[in-house]
This record gives C-alpha cells, sequence and structure tokens, in this order.
DNA sequence: TGCACTCATCTACATTTGTAGAGATACTCC
DNA sequence: GGAGTATCTCTACAAATGTAGATGAGTGCA
C-alpha cells in the first residue's frame, strides 16, 4: 500500500495542524482554535475540512447533529510530501543541495548544528 | 532591499528551470524543450510565462517581433522560496526537524552523508 | 507576389483555492 | 411552547492555475 503523496494548500496547512492538535473534533472548534489567526468564518472553515474530506486527508462522521472530524493523513505524511514537493520540484530530486540551501539561509545556532550532526551520524549507523 | 519571498506553481516551475537553461531565450524555444516532457502547446507556454512576467519572476522584452524572456527570480531564490514554504507550513519554521524528516526519509549513501557532515562542519566555522 | 511558416495576440474555459452569506434545524433553557 | 443559540447545508463568487484554440501579422522563399 504505497501511501499516495499529499499536496496541502496553505489554507488546508492551517486547518489540519488544528485538527492533529484537537481530534477528534467538530468544524466549529476548528473555527475558534484558527479565528485568532485567520479571522476565518465557521463557512471557510467548514468549507475547506469538507473539501479536505473529499480529498481523503481528513475523516468525517456524523454524530447526532454534529460532524466528528478526524485526521487521515498523518502530520509525518503531510511533511513528506511538502518536502517531496521541494525536492522534485526545486531541486531536481537532489537531496545534499537541498539541505545545503536549508543550512545555508537560516540562522542555526552550535545547538541544533550538534543536533543535525548527530542525525548524520545515526543515519550513517543505521545505513546498513 | 529585501528579496520578496517567491511562491512558483508547478507549471512555472517547469518553465522557469528551462528558462534558466537557455536565457534569453524565446518562447518558442522554451515550448520546444518541455514538449517532450509536458506536451504543451505553444499557448500554454506562453500563458504561463507571460503570467510570470506579470508577478516578476520573468522579464520579456521585444525584438523585432519576438520576444526575449529572461529570468528576474535566481535558482537561488526560487529554492529558497520553495524551502521557506514548506518550513513555514510543515514544520512551523523548525529546522532541524525538518532536515530530520528530509534524511529519514530519503536514500542516502555514504558519499552523500559525508557530504552533509563537511557542510555542517563548514557552518559551524562561519558561524563565527 | 503569393504562399507557407513562425510567432504573437486575444479570448476562452474548466478546475482549484480562498472566502463567506443565507437560510434551515435542532437543542436548551425559561 | 417560544426564543435564542449552535450547527449544518447550500450556494456563490472572485482569483489563481492549467490548458489551449482561433486569428492575425511578419518574413522569406519560390
Amino acid at each position: 500500500m504505497s501511501k499516495p503523496v499529499v499536496e496541502l494548500t496553505q489554507a488546508e496547512w492551517s486547518v489540519i495542524k488544528a485538527v492533529w492538535e484537537n481530534e477528534p473534533c467538530t468544524a466549529p472548534t476548528i473555527q475558534e482554535k484558527l479565528f485568532k489567526a485567520t479571522q476565518w468564518t465557521y463557512s471557510t472553515v467548514r468549507t475547506v475540512m469538507d473539501r479536505m474530506v473529499v480529498k481523503g486527508v481528513l475523516a468525517a462522521k456524523k454524530e447526532g447533529r454534529m460532524t466528528i472530524y478526524n485526521s487521515i493523513v498523518t502530520r509525518a505524511q503531510a511533511q513528506q510530501g511538502e518536502l517531496l514537493y521541494a525536492l522534485k520540484n526545486a531541486f531536481n530530486g537532489a537531496l545534499t543541495p537541498m539541505v545545503q540551501c536549508l543550512l545555508e539561509n537560516n540562522d542555526i545556532n552550535a545547538g541544533e548544528l550538534a543536533q543535525l550532526e548527530a542525525l548524520i551520524e545515526a543515519r550513517k549507523k543505521s545505513a546498513k
């Protein structure tokens, strides 16, 4: 079962992040959580969520008069999808230049660098 | 002069990559270069390119009856934009998890790992 | 001088994305 | 049982994106 690659829009990212943190949840809950940052009305949030259901990103089930949502796509899958998109389009699939670009254009402190080194170390071991 | 963050669509990525490799160039040239992979007609390519001009991604100047295109956005800028989008949306701006995700979900050989380590080493030095 | 190319211009149309209002319903408390 | 409140359902609409046809004009060769 190959995980289908997920492609999320900006609005969908906002929503799914709120869902991950609150699921199972209703649309009004998500609307409330997002309101401060986005000003979105209930209708807006609901529309986005229902479209995500159609896409298979969220699952909705009716419970009495209310609709309960759950995520289908995990955070890891969504992150993967995003990275894959960038990797494929912007870096022609080449990982090293991508990491390089990341390192060169962002502030990183010593602690983070150490962490990254550890990651690579770990990766080396697990590589086979 | 802060570089405005660039956001490219999939079609635009295809086009700008061809432009980078051929500029200065005409729309017919780009269409031809892309045809094998995309099947796009001249009209399609031309429309995308003109929209990119409006967005300030490409520059067009008339030379006789022909329109010559050049890139305004550099490859590095475009790559940056793509990474920023992923970083912001998928990783809430946290770099380390992003790199981690990248390392964990892709095949990397020993050579690449070594390269990455070198990058980090270099980064440590330049960090001051 | 007329025809065939090549490139340009204009217009079009479906789909996706962002955003939301109006009206229907059901629930809750008095 | 009525009024207010929380939800839902439906519909809408503009902008962005992907894709392309029709038509026109410039250029060069027969």
